[in-house]
DNA sequence: AGCGTGAATTGGAGCGCTCCAATAGCATGC
DNA sequence: GCATGCTATTGGAGCGCTCCAATTCACGCT
């Protein structure tokens, strides 16, 4: 930077201004010091300038899991909604276990992020607590319920309500939804898919089997149906439960969505396989990732202002998985 | 810090020695220390840090694209590795174009990180010079030939070998390979296809569709080749072509692998999947990882050391798309 | 000529740490 | 009693920048 200076024949701070895109310098000293700046390779150290300004512009997006497709279709959408606010994004990879979730957010923390958005973490609210006093914090599909963490959630009840709705327009009354058990989400996912049939007139007809987030979980359900009475269409707590049900159904001789309609949810990269082409519930994830990075900026502003909830109304996107049923 | 030191009636210095974990620090000092940084909930501040001694032990990894499941995967070995080498890992997310690749390359060099690992990168060589004087870089799955730059590798070869030897074992003759057009690593893996099937004495039956590395692409290809003569057996250059390729074959009821056995590459989360369950070419990513590493630590300590290539050979995974051919 | 004005520029303190050379403290050996 | 060799500590300069208050400068105005 002295160098640079020197060569344009101005001060340290001028170079620094110009670094910084400040309207106050002239168009002559502007271009002098880039001109110098490039020809000398000078770069500014990044490093220095958080530690002298205390402001870091990056915020952390911590995900649980990158290798649910899912994480990837959000991180997508919520780095380019931190860098269209002009921050930075930084990355970390919680593999879907709260100790290294904590320490993920520790390192975040030592590298004074200005804010951190959890992509349903599996943190303890004690630890999330004392960190909120540090920098703010969102959560993203985790209802918590402590004093300064905004929380940013889409709708289950109007994706339940998507999902029926769609297949009672089809005909369906016969539904059965495979749970994704003690996963984060999943009795609000149940819950609503129960209230909205109950709304329809259909409790009867309705049925919950219990499951997990895992295609695993997904292939044990359906073998269990198989075996006994098969619905007229399944409704899955994911896309991954999805896959494994049509892995069933498809050694079975079932066919889909010809003998049974399936419902996904999450609309990731699985349900766009054409070998599937799955009818899903898709998150609004450009929506969810403007809510948060808002949120951050809002509470960068006014640290002590209580907690928010944003809820924001998820789409069906609707594929070859899901006909009329049979006759 | 300061605090700190005043509280446990020591110098600043001395703090500082604590949190690098030196050993010329009394047991005694050393936990009164800690103790009053625990009371006062001090954490050192890393910017300050990495200032301060010009060391940031942070690896840059640059990834083409996460919705590659198989890049999840390439991140996850990369990532454990440069965890425990001491590293902490910092991302970057290409999107498949090499302008922005450049710029998260700046970033990373911005940020001071001790190397950098770019995985399949569409970089120019210009660009690669240039920050190579800066940091030590190491491509992997890339052959780049420039002066200080090491290049990881999965070999090819034995990729090529291995699918062509299984098929042959299980009796088919007649083999088509989709290959991945002009994307990187897609001629390779056609000419060893070849040599292998020429190697083998099937140069007649031998056949290659052009490409892309998209499940699009096999869709493409897969229709092609049903309305011509049909092989017995698909060798795709990634799993996501074999992906499109099934889709079609299910949609005109060609069974597989009963009446065409499906062989992909990479190994990623849609192999595993029970309703593809797709034979495929797994790369030796841990290794591959390792390695990586290990060149950037060689180069930290000797930076004008030549260029080094290190090919690693890949693995085979049989699942259920694979069979012998119909009688 | 003297003045006020606003824009452009500058000097220097300070961000929170590391690292080096210097110092203190203390048991040894003679 | 003193030089010697340790190890445990300390003071202070310096990492590369930002930011504030102060200064300079050119200009138009009375």
């Amino acid at each position: 930077m002295e160098d640079v200076a020197a060569a344009a024949g101005v001060s340290r701070s001028l170079v620094s201004l110009v670094f910084q895109d400040s309207p106050k310098v002239s168009e002559a000293s502007r271009s002098r010091v880039l001109a110098e700046a490039e020809r000398l390779g000078y770069r500014p150290n990044v490093l220095a300038r958080q530690l002298a300004s205390n402001r870091t512009r990056t915020i952390g997006i911590l995900l649980d899991d990158l290798h649910n497709p899912y994480f990837a279709d959000v991180l997508d959408a919520f780095e380019a909604e931190a860098e269209s606010a002009g921050y930075r994004a930084l990355l970390a990879n919680g593999r879907r276990e709260g100790e290294r979730e904590s320490e993920a957010l520790g390192t975040f923390i030592d590298h004074r992020v200005d804010g951190v958005i959890l992509a349903s973490p599996r943190i303890s609210d004690s630890v999330l607590t004392s960190m909120s006093k540090i920098a703010p914090l969102v959560c993203v599909e985790r209802r918590v319920d402590l004093p300064r963490i905004d929380v940013v959630m889409h709708d289950e009840r109007v994706g339940a309500q998507l999902v029926v709705d769609h297949l009672i327009a089809l005909g369906h009354r016969d539904i059965v939804h495979i749970d994704g058990g003690s996963g984060a989400g999943a009795a609000a996912r149940r819950d609503w898919f129960m209230q909205s049939m109950r709304d329809a007139g259909l409790s009867a007809s309705m049925r919950v089997i219990g499951g997990e987030f895992t295609e695993q979980a997904g292939r044990e359900a359906a073998e269990q149906l198989v075996r006994g009475a098969m619905p007229t269409a399944i409704y899955c707590a994911n896309d991954a439960v999805a896959a494994g049900v049509a892995a069933v159904l498809q050694r079975e001789g079932i066919s889909i969505p010809g003998d049974v309609s399936l419902v996904g949810y999450d609309d990731t990269m699985l349900a766009k396989l054409d070998l599937l082409s799955l009818t899903s519930v898709r998150q609004p994830l450009a929506a969810m990732a403007k809510a948060s990075v808002d949120l951050i900026n809002r509470r960068i502003e006014k640290p002590r202002r209580g907690a928010e909830i944003v809820d924001i109304a998820p789409s069906l996107v609707t594929r070859r998985s899901t006909a009329a049923p049979r006759d």
